[in-house]
DNA sequence: CGACTTTGACCTGCGC
DNA sequence: GCGCAGGTCAAAGTCG
């Protein structure tokens, strides 16, 4: 059983990038398989912001770290699915080759038919710390993304650190017990044709659009599709993340049953975002969602965060999807789907925070406990630790210094509130996995009222 | 009423 | 140049 997501890479531009792949688990089980291998220290990056790393999370677990400040945020989602999935996560990168690294010593060369692309693929055992600590952030399956230094240019420039990620941190994904096993290449890798230190063209608007679609760096994400359906009247299934997307067509796409629909992040006006969801045409379990472009600003935690994401579950739905969204079945937490939508609309916390809030007494607890050990960590939270979350703004890193000097006097960060034992030691590994069970801390319901 | 989805039309890139 | 396919727009409808 594993899950496994799929990352493309397309016409790299600092933006979208670092792209790595982490399997868990027998590749046995990987669908998504390599023609070719190579060594993992090929892979291995240094990161852009060494504000956002830790040195010792690379001596001990050779992670692939990039400057993405999200890196260190665990990611619900990915732990959820890690958990439901039976801790077999795989993310990857396609890009001039097929290739596929795992680090549990077994590099498999295998094939896929899904994949018409290249790729480039490091894998790391789910027994492995490193994997554990990488699903600690909830854009950490960007942030831990790396695209292949021999395959890839990577412009190292202020411009190129890496942004809110694209969305890619699907949230509401509920994963069935059992996942199908797929990767898919949406999309054909293509060389890049934009110089983004070049003069920008602009003709209309639309025509910018165009030629930007047609050269833009692209992610594509292959995910189990949700059973439940959480759109309107389509019953097309589209997994929500932490971004809230705004459906603005959608189309067939010859050679596949299956239509295509395009969504555009409504966080913010004049986002770029955008994503394109899709079933994939040799697995239907399987969504394809290829992210185009972009957040221009950070990450979602206002009221309107939630926008996309609530309404695409209705009400009515909801029974079925909170059935999905925990197979470990925590019926305290259900909660009636008017009032969590209200709730949702109200709350100005992110998600994770609220999250927290809607968690069982007995998680209450243990939060409340993280909490407190927060208090007394917080120097350990400092800058400069990657297990803190903090969003960058896409500019340059100065702007993200400056947004981050800006988060820092918050009184708390949202995440860390959930993501406190991103440290953890061995004494803290019981608690640690209790406070970060998925089906407690993201499980959106609630039963005291707290939930959004 | 605001936010969202649906859907047909339009625009653009690309291959022939 | 033409046609196809994909991507986007925008009006209309839906929902809470």
């Amino acid at each position: 059983m594993c899950t496994v997501f799929g990352l493309q890479m397309e016409n790299y531009q600092g933006d979208l990038n670092d792209i790595v792949r982490a399997s868990g688990g027998p590749m046995g089980c990987a669908s998504a398989q390599a023609s070719d291998t190579v060594p993992a220290s090929s892979w291995r990056q240094f990161p852009s912001d060494p504000l956002n790393f830790s040195s010792s999370s690379m001596d001990d677990h050779s992670v692939i770290a990039f400057g993405d400040p999200f890196s260190a945020v665990r990611d619900p989602l990915f732990h959820e699915l890690d958990v439901a999935a039976g801790s077999s996560t795989y993310y990857s990168s396609h890009n001039s080759t097929d290739q596929m690294i795992n680090n549990t010593g077994s590099t498999t060369v295998e094939d896929t038919s899904n994949f018409s692309g290249a790729s480039n693929i490091v894998g790391f055992g789910h027994h492995s710390k490193i994997f554990e600590d990488d699903m600690r952030s909830p854009c950490n399956i960007l942030s831990r993304i790396q695209i292949s230094p021999s395959s890839s240019k990577l412009p190292v420039s202020p411009c190129d650190s890496p942004v809110m990620g694209s969305g890619v941190y699907p949230r509401g994904i509920k994963v069935p017990a059992v996942l199908p096993s797929e990767m898919i290449d949406a999309s054909s890798s293509k060389s890049c044709l934009i110089d983004n230190t070049g003069p920008l063209q602009i003709s209309s608007p639309r025509n910018l659009g165009m030629k930007r679609r047609k050269s833009q760096a692209k992610k594509v994400v292959c995910i189990p599709s949700p059973a439940a359906t959480n759109s309107r009247s389509s019953g097309e299934v589209v997994p929500s993340d932490l971004w809230a997307w705004r459906k603005y067509g959608q189309k067939p796409i010859k050679g596949s049953p299956y239509p295509r629909g395009y969504y555009r992040c409504s966080s913010s006006k004049g986002c770029s975002a955008r994503k394109q969801v899709e079933r994939s045409r040799t697995d239907p379990n399987m969504l394809v969602i290829t992210y185009t472009s972009e957040h221009n600003h950070p990450w979602p935690t206002q009221r309107n965060a939630l926008a996309g994401s609530t309404r695409s579950q209705p009400s009515k739905n909801n029974a079925s999807a909170s059935k999905i969204s925990s197979p470990c079945s925590q019926p305290q937490n259900t909660v009636n789907p008017k009032e969590e939508l209200k709730e949702s609309s109200n709350d100005a916390l992110s998600p994770a925070v609220a999250a927290s809030s809607t968690a069982s007494a007995p998680v209450k607890e243990e939060i409340e406990d993280i909490e407190k050990q927060l208090d007394t960590d917080d120097s350990e939270f400092g800058e400069g630790n990657p297990q803190t979350y903090r969003p960058a703004l896409p500019d340059s890193s100065q702007q993200s210094e400056d947004f981050f000097a800006d988060l820092d006097e918050l009184e708390a960060d949202p995440l860390n509130l959930l993501f406190p034992q991103g440290f953890s030691t061995d004494q803290d590994e019981r608690k640690e996995k209790k406070a970060m069970d998925p089906f407690s801390m993201f499980d959106w319901s609630g039963d005291d009222g707290a939930s959004f």
